[in-house]
DNA sequence: TGTGGTATGTAGATAATCTACGTACAGGTA
DNA sequence: TACCTGTACGTAGATTATCTACATACCACA
């Protein structure tokens, strides 16, 4: 009973245009290295957010290049290479522009899904 | 005063996803034609959505070929002919399907951007 | 020897959006 | 007449973020 291949699953996991700013949020935390910033962004979103590498490791360096976030290379005894990211000043600001962004069109969505009902009547 | 022309607007105007929704939901209150419908998403969401006609018309064509929606031609004796929509049977299925996406990913976004204090410590 | 987990990365495909056009018609106005 | 604005539908091409699938490397364990 070979399953036939998914239809084609049109679906992204993530958002477009959310992931930057998830990443940004989570290093407010604290510096990490990617690979643990994916899994804080899974568990912390109850498994709903999947990060795969395809897309965390461009956007690292796409935040880098912006200079949002900074990185240094940690050598670990115990197991691979790390590189370890932080947020920069600039990186703080932009994570306020994304949470505000985010808030306004989610808010404008809401308003769309659930209007007052008059608004509904047009 | 020429301002010099604008960097580069990475960020899209509409959250990528959300237009087909959005679509759907207008359409739930009742059959529209294109340019109406592009009207009341922005003038309901607050000027904030503003769907230009690049991606209003092929989201049309994209529902309407998978069936969620449905239009016809209707003639009009001031201005320009109509293409009316109406949500199908499906669509409102589909209507359903992606509003609990919606709440689920938003949700666990919120749930990152806004977590219980004890989770940031990680 | 092989497998699974950790960790970083790239190449190529996919797909939704935006920018910038084009057509057509009606009404107002200079 | 000529021009502009608003309505209405549409396409072509560029951009860009994501996903799929691959590769490398190290460690622990069976």
């Amino acid at each position: 009973m070979t399953p036939a291949k998914e239809k084609y699953q049109s679906r992204t996991e993530i958002l477009q245009g959310t992931l930057d700013m998830l990443i940004l949020q989570v290093l407010h935390w604290g510096p990490r290295h990617g690979y643990a910033l994916s899994k804080v962004i899974l568990t912390n979103s109850g498994e709903i957010l999947k990060v795969d590498t395809g897309s965390l490791y461009p956007a690292l360096h796409r935040l880098e290049r912006k200079g949002w976030i900074a990185a240094e290379w940690k050598a670990s005894e115990l197991g691979p290479r790390l590189r370890i990211y932080r947020l920069t000043k600039s990186g703080r600001k932009q994570l306020v522009v994304e949470r505000s962004r985010w808030a306004q069109v989610t808010e404008a969505i809401e308003g769309i899904l659930n209007p007052a009902k008059q608004e509904t009547e047009s």
